[in-house]
DNA sequence: ATTTACAGGACCATTTTGGTCCGATACCGT
DNA sequence: ACGGTATCGGACCAAAATGGTCCTGTAAAT
């Protein structure tokens, strides 16, 4: 159906909560799941993977719990959606080296392996301190960027 | 995974082989899943589900197949996804009026919202026609536009 | 030591996906 | 009018991914 998956999701959910939180205390799963209104198991899950990746820093024991392992503009959209779910490309074949048997007579791969890295290139320009970022009334975030599929690009290396 | 399905990835292929066959006579879905190299049961799913949404036009009978409904200029990725896949969106929050329940106190729905709005935009711009265009040596895009991610924009209205 | 909380798994049910098949209907050529 | 060809609409199925739970081990703080 084309959407980020659940666990996606959630992790960037519990990743804003993380960088609105107020102190440098690392809040535990118990309490993040809390806060968004998600199952402990879940949450603690996701956290871990977030964790092991390398987004956030684990702090075991009593007192325990995570923190953002870089300032929320030094976290991008783009970079949790590739920890949790892997590469950005809308396609098997725009993701890599393919082993996609036709792909040498395929003519819509590379404008493929172009858009992909455009909309990742798009996600990585918004960084977690956008998500969070609120507006005077209600929310809304001030995202920037401009994102340029190129006009006649010169090919490019395929992402490795 | 945050990839389109096969589905739509052999939907679009399919537009692009339509797209470069020579003639007005129309193609049936044993030459496209020939041409294309997938099995034609699968084939002559796809089509029929793009023939009911109307970007492809079926003629039953001998002689019979399928043809673009419109010129390759225009028909955008964006709309072959959407009858394939449903509406471009991230998340399920940033599709429509969410039925998630925490939708008023997250933070992070309204640049899900910008952040798909943006993405869905640019495959609006690039067309069927800019998939089968071909550079001089080897196959390359010239797919061409600009994205842009407003920064501080007036809210929008969600999309119906 | 005891408690707290993460780490790393295995595990499971449900849904989605990818793919096949069949009877009915429409269209063409003769 | 008839027979062949092709789409239409649907049911159907197996396999994989997803969403979610649980359990055992280990590190840290008091």
């Amino acid at each position: 159906m084309f959407r980020l998956s659940k666990t996606t999701d959630y992790g960037i959910v519990l990743m804003a909560q993380l960088a609105s939180s107020p102190g440098r205390t690392p809040q535990n799963a118990r309490e993040l799941a809390h806060s968004s209104d998600l199952p402990i198991p879940m949450v603690s899950k996701i956290l871990k993977a977030l964790a092991r990746e390398g987004l956030l820093v684990s702090q075991r024991g009593s007192k325990g719990g995570y923190h953002l392992a870089r300032l929320p503009e030094e976290l991008s959209v783009s970079e949790m959606i590739r920890v949790l779910e892997g590469p950005v490309a809308l396609t098997d074949c725009a993701a890599g080296p393919s082993l996609c048997a036709h792909e040498t007579l395929c003519s819509v791969r590379e404008p493929w392996q172009v858009i992909s890295r455009a909309v990742e290139q798009a996600l990585a320009d918004v960084t977690l301190a956008d998500l969070v970022r609120r507006r005077a009334n209600g929310f809304h975030p001030s995202v920037s960027h401009a994102l340029q599929i190129e006009r006649n690009a010169a090919p490019r290396d395929v992402r490795e």
